[in-house]
DNA sequence: TCGGCTCATAAGCTGGGGTTATGAGCGAGT
DNA sequence: ACTCGCTCATAACCCCAGCTTATGAGCCGA
């Protein structure tokens, strides 16, 4: 839906209906606190002014949030709910935050990092922010680029540890696999396809399918896993983003091929259904990389011990 | 850590450092319109506004994130990765909004759900979300409560469809069990317990654990499950709010014992470890539950098959 | 060369959200 | 019983972030 919004009636955007990330990180301490006051003090803002906040929350929620008494503050149950909720929106802002702060800085980080952009688009963040609790004094800075780039940092000497998806160690490195990225037949949840269980691969391959463009890594994926099945046929959709093959598919257009991790939330929300291909491998390993007889040591160790595990 | 910023420092807050949600949903318009100028349509301001809120998002992250040209803006390779963690806390903010009016909506809604904590907590938002897209004519009421209010509601036909845990079908009320919920015991990664592999439920009873407070679900659950191995010792602390015991066990306090479905954030990005613990059974079952011979229909129906396979 | 798209610049307004200062409940301790 | 210390509320004031409209300047294709 969202797809088509380009030349309508502008649709009213959730930021006018969530409140202000700070507004919610206020929520939360005032839950942790149970005091306004020391809530206000903790997010470093006035008493009043955090009282004042709590309250246009929840004017512009239409739900009291917290019983405010004499004795302090405590969340009603509707805003125990909605606190839970708004921790989620934290997290990702905090998931969100360690990334920027990797992409900003660049040398002279204590932790010099490039991924692929599968790497740092799902899984990184989670990583930045665990290492962060683990290890707050460790600087990273985050070079994002695709596996070749990676391998060429990591050889150069401008990476400490790389993050890269394919079948092979690049040439000149060491690595340890530390996942697996596995490509799903996605469709909405009204498409035919969502009914089927075990389609045959040539049918995939004949279908007209939204796909990334030529030369993009999944699409080089597919396009070899299907030649034993007759070859990919005329796509449906070429578009230039994982996002927004997602969106089409979510919206209907058709069935289009992902990795796992890039549809995990439209997954798990229903929002997509993943069509199994029997007899279709789609798996590639996801590697860490370091240079070769160089055993990763202080925080490249410290982040390689978090991945472990990394996709399922 | 932020557990303990009540008398101290204000840690500068994440808000600080995160764009506004307005300006990342703008962010997500560019990256799928290809224009400033239309992603401005897009989310309903000038095409100034959004030229400036964009160039003040990147001073703010230090990162350019679009290439302008007469042609149209194209995002830079930061700015697909940084566009793809947007997205995740955009997400979780439609989250937020899809339960935050369902929590509004009272009474003359289509759907009127009721449903306990936890699934009201974690499970509600990405099916209102689900049903949203799939549905978008049905506005969703929510009332949240424990078990045995839903089953009151449900019960006097104030909720059409209620969400409940517990091993039995409330009394006068049909049921279908929509997937499990597993209590885990979760420690911090430098908690010792983290490298054991399977405990002996006995010590578990009788370490010092943290814990919510008599009364709440899991903790009956919890006490009923270690009686035969010695019952529950003293615990460490005992805290009011899910959200509480949480933070304690990722600050490392203590071992805790939590839903996996409350910390399967924390897991997956190793804040927190599951330690198994052999042979102990903590598991409830999730039911969506209506009136006693009443099947679900329209719009109860359609909710209902979106939570086919809820908690894993 | 014109028309249509792009983005940039300029000038001015507005209001949300902040501040400080102060008052008013409630409860615990002496 | 009084007072201290916490709570939250109210009032008056201020400021700047972000909006608007109006306009200009590149680039491209017909």
């Amino acid at each position: 839906m969202s797809e088509y919004e380009a030349g309508g009636v502008p649709e009213p955007s959730v930021a006018r209906r969530v409140p202000d990330l700070a507004a919610l990180e206020l929520l939360l301490a005032v839950a942790r606190l149970g005091s306004l006051g020391r809530a206000a003090k903790a997010v470093g803002v006035s008493q009043p002014a955090a009282s004042a906040r709590i309250r246009s929350m929840e004017r512009q929620l239409g739900v009291a949030l917290v019983h405010r008494s004499p004795a302090g503050s405590r969340l009603t149950e509707a805003g125990g709910v909605v606190t839970e909720w708004a921790r989620r929106v934290v997290e990702a802002a905090e998931a969100f935050d360690a990334g920027a702060q990797a992409l900003r800085a660049r040398r002279d980080s204590r932790l010099r990092v490039a991924a692929s952009l599968t790497v740092a688009e799902y899984l990184l963040p989670g990583w930045l922010v665990a290492l962060r609790a683990a290890r707050p004094e460790t600087a990273v800075s985050l070079q994002a680029g695709n596996s070749a780039a990676v391998a060429a940092q990591v050889r150069a000497g401008s990476a400490d540890l790389g993050f890269v998806e394919g079948p092979d160690v690049p040439a000149g490195l060491d690595g340890a696999v530390i996942g697996h990225d596995r490509l799903l037949v996605v469709v909405a949840p009204s498409h035919t396809w969502a009914r089927r269980s075990g389609m045959p691969p040539a049918e995939v391959a004949g279908a007209a399918l939204v796909l990334r463009e030529q030369g993009s890594g999944t699409r080089q994926v597919l396009d070899e896993a299907l030649v034993p099945h007759g070859g990919l046929g005329a796509p449906l959709l070429e578009l230039a983003s994982t996002t927004a093959v997602k969106s089409a598919a979510v919206t209907g257009a058709g069935p289009a091929v992902l990795s796992e991790l890039a549809v995990a939330d439209e997954l798990a929300a229903r929002r997509l259904v993943a069509v199994p291909v029997a007899g279709l491998d789609l798996t590639r390993a996801l590697r860490a990389v370091w240079p070769r007889g160089q055993r990763p040591s202080g925080p490249a160790r410290d982040l390689l011990a978090l991945t472990r595990g990394a996709g399922p």
